[in-house]
Order: C-alpha cells, then sequence, then structure tokens
DNA sequence: GTCTATATACGGATAGAC
DNA sequence: GTCTATCCGTATATAGAC
C-alpha cells in the first residue's frame, strides 16, 4: 500500500479520493456478475451517486427509515433501476460497510508502515484515523451507527476490523513501552482510550464544526494530550509541530 | 439532589434503581391523563417490563426495526394494551430518552456538589458517570444510538443534554486550572475527550467484557491516565486508591 | 440500462368485545 | 385494562415496456 502524506490534510483528501473510486472498479472487476451492468464509467458514476445519497438520508433519520423511494429520489435513479446495482437494501449496507473497512485498512497500514519510531508511529497512527474519518466522515458515522443492523456474519466482519484498528494502536503502545519511551501498565487499555478519542472525532463532528475546531487542531490537542499522559519524562522530546 | 456514594458499585446500583422507579411515578404524578391508566402499581409494573422489553430489541436490531408486534410479544401485552403507556412509537422514544436524560442529570450533578476539591470533583464525576452508565447500560446506548431518530424538538434536547454533561467536566478543569493544580490550555477540549473516554464504556460494554474489565477497573485505568496528562507535577499527589 | 406500474406483504394504529 | 380482529397506508421488490 503505497503512503499517503500525513502533514497535508488537503493533499490527503484528494488521494483519497482517488483511491475510493479505484475501489469501486476493484470490486466491480473482482464480482463479475454481481452486477447486471457492463460499462465501467456507468457502474462508477451510478454507485458513487447511490452512496452519496444513502450517506445523506441514513446519517439524518437511520439506514432503516430510509426507503427505496427516498433513495431514488435523492440518487435520481428510478426504484427499479437502483436493482441492478445491489440486490436489496441489506445487501446494499453489507456493501457500503466493506468498502469503509477495505479503505480504512489500507490507508492505516500504509501509512503506520512508514515511520519506523514507536513515538512517530503513534502520531502517525493517530493523523491518519483523524484525516482518514475527516476526508470520508460520512462513510465513518454510518458504518458505526448502523454496525449493529445487519446480519451476523457481516457484523462479526466489522467488529473484527474494529479490533484490528485497535490492536494497530496497542502494537505501537507496546512497541513504546518496551523501548521505554511510553510509560503504562496496560498497552491495549491505552489503545482502547486512544480510540475512543478518534471516534469521537467523526461521530461529533457537528459539535467541533460549531467551535471552529478542525481536523488538524484536534490532531495537536489529543496528540498532545496522550503524550504527556504516556511519555517517559526522561525521553521527553519537544512537542509536535 | 441526595448524595449516592462512588465508592461501591453494588451500593450505587441499588440506589439507582430505587431512583428510576421514584422517577416514573414521578411522571405519573405530573402528568394526569397523559394514561388512561389509574393504579399507580399497574402503571409502574406495565412501564418497567414496556421499557425493558423495549431497550433489548431496539438494541438489537434498532428502534426502528422494532414493531409494535414485536414489543408487544416481549412485553406480554397486547398491541392494544401498549396504546394505553404511550401514544405511538415516537412517543415511547421520546419519553425513554426524557428518563434517561433526567436521572443523569440528577446524580451527575448531585454527587459532584459533594466534592469541593477540583481533583476530587474530577474523580467522582468520572467515577459516577462511568457507574451510572453501568447501571444503566441500555439506556445508554440506546440514547446514544437513537438520538438523531427523532423529532427536531426532541433532539435539541438530547443535543443539550449532552452538552450540559460536557460542561459539568468542564467547569471542573476550569476550576482546577485557575487554582493551579490541573495543566491545560484548554478546559473545553480537555472535557470532551474525558466525555469521550466515558461514553466508550457503554458503548463498547461487550468489548470489555469479553477481556473481563469491570467498571472499577476501568474508571480506575482512565482516572490515572487523564491525571497523569492533567495534574500539574507540582502539586502532585498519590494515586487514587 | 432505465423507466412506470404493480404485486404482495407488513406495520402502526384503532374499534369494540369482555 | 386488556384482548382480538381489522383497517389502511406504506415499503420492498419485480415485471415488462422502451
Amino acid at each position: 500500500m503505497k503512503q499517503i502524506p500525513i502533514d497535508d490534510y488537503n493533499q490527503f483528501k484528494k488521494e483519497v479520493s482517488a483511491l475510493k473510486k479505484s475501489c469501486y472498479l476493484e470490486f466491480f472487476a473482482e464480482n463479475p456478475g454481481v452486477f447486471q451492468i457492463k460499462k465501467e464509467k456507468t457502474i462508477s458514476k451510478n454507485l458513487e451517486r447511490i452512496f452519496a445519497a444513502a450517506l445523506k438520508i441514513s446519517n439524518k433519520k437511520g439506514f432503516h427509515a430510509m426507503t427505496m423511494r427516498d433513495l431514488s429520489k435523492a440518487a435520481n435513479l428510478s426504484t427499479g433501476a437502483l436493482y441492478n446495482y445491489f440486490s436489496g437494501k441489506d445487501d446494499l449496507l453489507a456493501m457500503m460497510q466493506r468498502h469503509r473497512r477495505t479503505i480504512t485498512s489500507r490507508v492505516l497500514k500504509g501509512n503506520i508502515a512508514v515511520e519506523k519510531e514507536p513515538l512517530n508511529k503513534l502520531r502517525a497512527a493517530i493523523r491518519t484515523h483523524l484525516y482518514l474519518s475527516e476526508a470520508m466522515q460520512p462513510w465513518f458515522f454510518f458504518s458505526y451507527m448502523e454496525a449493529k443492523n445487519i446480519g451476523a456474519k457481516e457484523r462479526r466482519a466489522a467488529v473484527q476490523g474494529e479490533l484490528n484498528t485497535e490492536k494497530l494502536f496497542a502494537e505501537i503502545v507496546d512497541m513504546g513501552r518496551d523501548q521505554g519511551i511510553f510509560l503504562t501498565d496496560n498497552a491495549l487499555m491505552t489503545a482502547s482510550l486512544i480510540k475512543a478519542m478518534v471516534q469521537d472525532w467523526y461521530l461529533k463532528r457537528a459539535k467541533y464544526a460549531r467551535r471552529n475546531i478542525d481536523v488538524n487542531s484536534y490532531a495537536r490537542f489529543m496528540t498532545a494530550f496522550i503524550e504527556s499522559s504516556l511519555l517517559n519524562p526522561k525521553f521527553s522530546t519537544p512537542s509536535e509541530r
């Protein structure tokens, strides 16, 4: 997975946007016959419209409350046409969950792997997660809120995805502890708390927007707060930026 | 509001249980004519069954996906009888949201007011919030997940309730900073992060249960993590417990 | 590929007996 | 107070024309 720079949000956003599109096509290539549609161009364009509409409506009143009529109107496609892109509402939900998970996993792993020092890894992990959930906020909000409303198999995948993300954080904290840079008696619990904080960013987006706190301010504050708790004073470095 | 002790969870739980029941009766007394029911005993017993059933089903598959038939079966009342206790699904949802908010606000404010020192206030606030959301976990999970699926007026009340809770934390941090005990350059942001961490407790209950982390371990770890970040080293005290 | 029209089922709410 | 039976709107999904 190629790395996406994490010091410039605008640059990051552009690359995520490209990655999203390439994932549609990849999915299309890997699952021939799932769609009744032939042309890549058509499918890519319409999937994007469908997803955007589904996110907008679901995040306002819930996926289950969104009707196919709602969706067809917002996506500018008839209800009949929608069924060329997914086999039913459940299927649409599952597709969207998978799409978000795939992108998250790729971007996170890629960006963390680039860094070698625990402290830099931790900073990269936090900032990448924040940037990604900012660039795809409706997707993250949707995934979180609708996670329980899917079939058992898909739900297990969703839970597992969450645990994997947490594990990424935990491994970094663990490594830092082993090197004496971080002080903690429970790396996994530390990771849980960090995860809670990064999730708050996309779950309470409106609140932070009202207070004029953008993703960079949030990243700076959160990082400083965590490092102030976690860093071994013996190794203290000037704080980031 | 009388204080509920926060060093013993079992004791706490018992008192919250009593408070819950008294809130039903209070609501009943304050709104004569809302219910078609006459006897306090009947209404209290059935409301409890209805709420319990609604929480169980909604938290599994979402309030909107729960049908009146589901609810009637789980509550052991016919669909017709249910309408003696609320005027429709929307009304039920709103009632439940209000009930949770009322209790939260009373208990939190009461327990914080007892303490005078910022550090003790902070510890009381965190532990009370954790204990309360533990004793009423299904209620808190429900309120969070269904907050967006209600009418505009009720939603404003829900958002305001959240902000009030956050403000309780922020005021404590502010006071501590003024007294030189806490080090922070943004009390409100600190409160937001603390709130994100206490919320994680009731949102990811299953995860922590699987790891054998109970509410007391969580409280200890979280408190230690925050204090390690926030406390002015000049004033450092031996950590709690 | 997309549309309109429609089959079919399901859910909220009420009527009226007991 | 609670039940059963039922009305009626609405939702998903499909059929078939273009």
